[in-house]
Parts: C-alpha cells; structure tokens; sequence
DNA sequence: ATCAGCATGTAAGGCGTTACATGATTCA
DNA sequence: TGAATCATGTAACGCCTTACATGCTGAT
C-alpha cells in the first residue's frame, strides 16, 4: 500500500511558494484550502517529522528571543514528490454531508424536521459562500501572479457548488411544504 | 466525548424500513446512499455486533440450508435514537477533493497537467450524474410513497450540485487554455 | 466444473481528531 | 495584568479501509 496521507501533499505544496513554519502551515490551510481539505496540528507536526526523515523537507531553527520557531524548506526530492503526485491521474473526491443522510431517513419525523435541517444547512452554505466572494474578489484583483489563477479556481468551484446548493434548499423545502 | 460513528444511524435508518442482513445493508448503501456516505463490511459487521449489545437492534437467524444469514431488527430503542439523532439540527457536511487540492498546486506543473486532471473529474462527475439521474426518473415514479420523497431530494442534491461542478469543468478549462 | 455472487466476519494498519501540556509575546 | 495569539508538540482514542479467511449457492 502506497502512502495515503495527503496532507504530506498539502504542506508540500504550501513550502513549494515558500518556507513556512507548522504554524503558518496550519493557517494557510485554514484559509481558502480548508474548503476542499483540513488539517491540524496532531496532523501536522508528525508529517512535518516524517518529511524530514524522508529528506522531503529540511528545518530551520529561526527561534528569536526565546520563542520557538521552525521554518521548513522544500528538498529537490520533495519538489519531485509534489510533481509525481500531481501528475498521478488518480483523485480521491469525497463527500460525506450528515445532512444527506439525516435528509434520506427523513420519513421517520415530521416534515418539520427536515425543513429545520435544511434550513441549518442552507445558513451554513451562506454564511461560507460570503467568505469563498470574499476570496474570489481579492484573488481576481491580481490574477497576474499565475499563480493565483488556480487559487481563484478552486475558490470557483466552492461559489459554483455552493450557489447550486443554495437554489436546491429552494426547491426541496418547497417540495417539502 | 459522545458517539461519533455516523455508520450507526445509517444501519438503524436502513432497520427502520425493513429487516435486513449486514449484506443487503451494504448493498443498500452502495446504491444512491453511497453519494454522500460509504460504508464497508468491516464497518457494518462490527456496528452491528455493538449495536446488539446496546439493544437497538435484535437478530433473527434466517439461515436456510447451510448458508449462514442474520437479519436485524430495530428496537424501540434503535428508533429513539434515530429519532434524536434526525432532531439534533448538529450536522458534520465535509467535502475532500482531491482534485482540487491538485488544482490549487497546480502552478507547481505545466497547465496541461491541470487540465488533464479536470478532464479526468469531469469523465468520473459525468459517469456518477448518468447514475444519479436513472435513480430520479425510477424515484420520480413513485413519489406516492411517502419515503421516495425523501430519497428523491438526496438524489436532486446529486444532480445539481454534480451539473454545477460540469460547469465549472467548462469554465475552468476555459481559463487555463 | 467453475465463477460470480451471497454471506459472515476478523486483523492490521493508517489516518485523523481532540484534548492536553507548555511557554512566550503582544496589545488593550 | 490578563487575554488573545504565537508556537511546538504528544497521547489517547476513534473510525475506517484493506486485506484476509471461510464457505455456500446458483447459473452457465
């Protein structure tokens, strides 16, 4: 069995822009990433050793004045990593929405019920769609670094499904009226 | 910490309706269910030894003839608790793509390798709303019983949010072209 | 006869979350 | 001075996947 652990990606990619530390890392995953993939430090921080013994990535001790601080720098054999895996055709895409499946067995309660789950969905969507706009209108405004236009893609992606999540509350709580 | 195994509330779901065995529960959940969560046997077999012990399901051996076969039966019990669970408005929705990972990092590559791997979602998101849209039209024939309404949405989830993601494919290769 | 499908389960291992433990710095 | 944030990590536990192990039945 290969190696599963794609958070090793993750935090390839993210050192692949620039060194950071377990902490930036966490940050930058809790931004416009953490739509499509999370992390955290019990994730991390082993990765982060495991890379290092694997040579994928190198430490830097950039302490000051007594606080604690590691920056972590991409190897050569780490940049190869990242690519073969992004050129892997192989993708894991997974969905799993409670909400679905509280949805799907719905029969055994009043309708109520599942308008009122709906309705807690639909303002979870919302309130993440405000931010992935929030996203999209910084990323659109400097979409010259090249980079940024794959950010501003998967931001998309998150808009897109999300807007088509929000019209099927529509319809499914009326159908459910 | 209280009981996270969601895999619980799919089998007393599944209970709810009809006696089944480990099998037909996992052939159940590999239908429309497996859209928006999975279950394998070495889950459900082990769910169902604890949930026997906790008395929210009973078995019954059916055995016919050599072949070994156990259907469960929810409890009063086994209802209470999918029924607590469908009112606890809680719900954990997660989305892990891969491919989008992929994307975000995708400046790491030529942008042939990204949209080599848009074009490999879009085939697999193209295959999945095929199967989506046969179980609405079969769904869609029998909305007199109650139940299919409920499985109707879930599916209708499917289609648009999956019709949505064919979209953005378009547009997003667009972009990178 | 053989192969797909029916049917039950266990075991190992991997991955991830949560909580814990510790301490420094910055800002109100 | 106290709270929020910076910063690193470990430990326990839970959940799931994969592979393995076993055997019957029905159709070709």
């Amino acid at each position: 069995m290969a190696r599963e652990r794609k958070i090793d990606m993750v935090i390839l990619g993210l050192l692949s822009h620039e060194d950071l530390t377990g902490y930036d890392i966490k940050k930058r995953i809790d931004g416009a990433i953490s739509f499509f993939w999370k992390g955290s430090f019990g994730n991390i921080y082993p990765a982060l050793k495991d890379m290092e013994d694997q040579e994928l990535i190198t430490k830097k001790d950039i302490s000051s004045s007594g606080r604690e601080k590691i920056a972590y720098h991409i190897t050569r054999r780490g940049k190869k990593v990242l690519g073969d895996w992004l050129k892997d055709e192989q993708a894991s895409n997974e969905l799993r929405y409670e909400t679905l499946l509280k949805l799907f067995f719905g029969g055994v309660q009043d309708k109520k019920v599942s308008v009122r789950n709906i309705e807690v969905f639909e303002e979870q969507v919302r309130g993440d769609l405000e931010l992935l706009k929030e996203y999209a209108k910084t990323l659109k405004n400097s979409l010259d670094d090249e980079d940024h236009l794959y950010f501003y893609l998967t931001v998309t992606f998150g808009i897109d499904s999300y807007e088509a999540y929000l019209k099927w509350c529509a319809k499914a709580k009326k159908l459910l009226a």
